[in-house]
RNA sequence: CGGGGCGUAGCGCAGCCUGGUAGCGCAUCUGUUUUGGGAACAGAGGGUCGUAGGUUCGAAUCCUAUCGCCCCGACCA
């Protein structure tokens, strides 16, 4: 993309309305527009890197086996009435009559929907497991909603759910979910913790949220400071493996790491003195095993093996997708700007021309572009007629992870200058270096792209009747 | 919902107390000179002062109502 076709109004002032880091940096990168309170428009930049969210989330869910599907964002209010929560979950909830003067409601989250459709088609064992997934917006009429993105009262989330026959397939399927999480939260660069929580209006016996520490969190934590040093990383696991995801179930939560709804002051001393941790978190992240209590509220039941009719065993299991962007720049940010993780970054480079009009340069910026955009990388070309203090100063605030900057002087010497944003460092190399360079960075990640074939993509799709 | 604050140009603000031609900085547009960390100069455009009512010869300013937004608290992914 080239910066002087975009739609990227970054603000050189921070807004008065914005008081925490993530809010600020995103109202100043151009990313969000108040819409009201605690709504709001995702402007391009903004809307790119909620995409990429949405994507990860997409592909480890899949990975681990979820069904992804879409339920509307407005629902009957008497499917809340057959499970009692339309009176239960109170003023939060968005209330709408239509000119019917049919009770709707903008859903908070989607229990009893799921619920309706598995009794609808589901009525047999041999169905079973079943977990299905979407990423929806969300409302929640919060009282005062605040932090930007962090806690609007619309809101993009990932809600799945898991139908199991037994007690032990669900767990399995929550173990499953704690898994898949800590691979979800890895590939956008944060550590997310799994503390046992409180499992609040959806009600259960076992739930973990997950927190991302960062000074601005909403709750307080108390963990053990070796829970820091565990990391999901590039190991393989089979998602079926009942043994193998309990394995990592115990790793990550034998370890004590509760938020202050559920801290056990007796619990927490018994840790090592110097290991005890109290620190704020960000919740971005909650999975729940609520046995049968939507299924038996509505008669979600199937057939076993031996005739009978028994209510399935349920858990619900959510990712803040909207939310996670604030959470990722309270993690990630420096005075300058924000610092995007290679994994959700809007664009994966950016070159800054520093002498636009210049013939040379502007041709070694034009050559860098086209051989980062065939090796399937989206480069962030600033060519506008700007000084180079005001292009450096905008890819720092919008925090592309990579910069490379090339000026006459370099040009002139067959070189161009790359620059972590994270660490400020630069390397001078030739262009075509630079590009070798910057795929490798990505290269990880785009592994599948070399193998995949998609048909038809570049031209129209004809049939013949 | 309790307490506090703010609505004046796209953004950040002054003006209000003590009523009398609506201002400043940034941004935008034009031109010239600049050109490796948010350039300089010259010129230009842009405002129903949140909305409604009232007081007054006259209201951004005083009064009343109302809407919106922000902060602290209780509540929440």
């Amino acid at each position: 993309m080239r910066l002087s076709r975009y739609f990227l109004p970054v603000l050189k002032e921070t807004p008065a309305e914005a008081q925490i880091v993530s809010h600020r940096l995103m109202l100043r990168a151009g990313m969000i527009k108040q819409s009201s309170a605690g709504i709001y428009s995702w402007l391009p930049l903004g809307f790119k890197v909620l995409k990429n969210i949405e994507k990860i989330v997409h592909e480890e869910q899949i990975r681990a086996g979820h069904i992804p599907m879409l339920m509307p964002t407005l629902q009957p209010a008497d499917l809340w009435r057959e499970s009692g929560r339309y009176d239960a979950y109170g003023p939060e909830m968005l209330r709408i009559r239509d000119r019917q003067d049919r009770d709707l409601l903008f859903g908070p989250t989607n229990e009893e929907m799921i619920t309706d459709i598995f009794r609808a088609h589901v009525s047999s064992y041999k169905d079973l497991p079943l977990t299905l997934y979407h990423i929806q917006w969300k409302f929640r009429d919060e009282i005062r909603p605040r932090f930007g993105v962090m806690r609007g009262r619309e809101f993009l989330m990932k809600d799945g759910y898991n139908f199991d026959l037994t007690k032990e397939d669900a767990l399995h399927a929550y173990n499953r979910h704690l898994v898949s999480y800590l691979r979800t939260y890895e590939r956008m660069g944060l550590q997310a913790i799994p503390m046992r929580a409180d499992s609040g209006p959806i009600g259960g016996d076992d739930t973990h949220e997950f927190l991302v520490l960062a000074e601005t969190g909403e709750s307080e934590v108390f963990y053990d400071a070796q829970i820091t040093d565990l990391k999901f990383g590039e190991r393989e696991i089979d998602y079926d493996n009942v043994d193998q995801c309990q394995a990592v179930l115990e790793e990550f939560t034998s370890r004590y790491a509760r938020t202050d709804e559920t801290h056990d002051t007796a619990e927490f001393d018994k840790i090592p003195e110097d290991r005890r941790r109290v620190a704020r978190g960000i919740e971005v992240g909650q999975i729940f095993y609520f046995g049968t209590k939507y299924s038996d509220a509505m008669g979600a039941t199937v057939q076993g093996p031996d005739g009978a009719k028994v209510a399935v065993h349920m858990g619900s299991h959510g990712i803040g997708v909207s939310r996670l962007m604030g959470a990722i720049i309270e993690a990630s940010h420096d005075d300058n700007g924000i610092i995007w993780p290679e994994g959700v970054t809007p664009f994966h480079v950016g070159i800054v021309n520093l002498r636009q009009g210049d013939a040379e340069t502007d041709k070694a910026c034009e050559g860098l572009y086209n051989a980062l955009t065939a090796h399937g990388l989206e480069p962030l070309y600033d060519d506008r007629e700007e000084r180079a203090g005001a292009k450096f100063a905008t890819m720092d605030l919008i925090g592309l992870p990579w910069r490379i900057t090339v000026g006459p002087r370099g040009v002139k010497n067959g070189v161009v200058e790359l620059t972590s944003r994270r660490t400020g460092e630069s390397v001078e190399m030739t262009p075509a270096d630079a590009v070798k360079r910057v795929a490798e960075i990505y290269a990880p990640h785009h592994a599948h792209v070399a193998a995949m074939v998609e048909p038809m993509a570049q031209r129209s799709f004809h049939t013949w009747l």
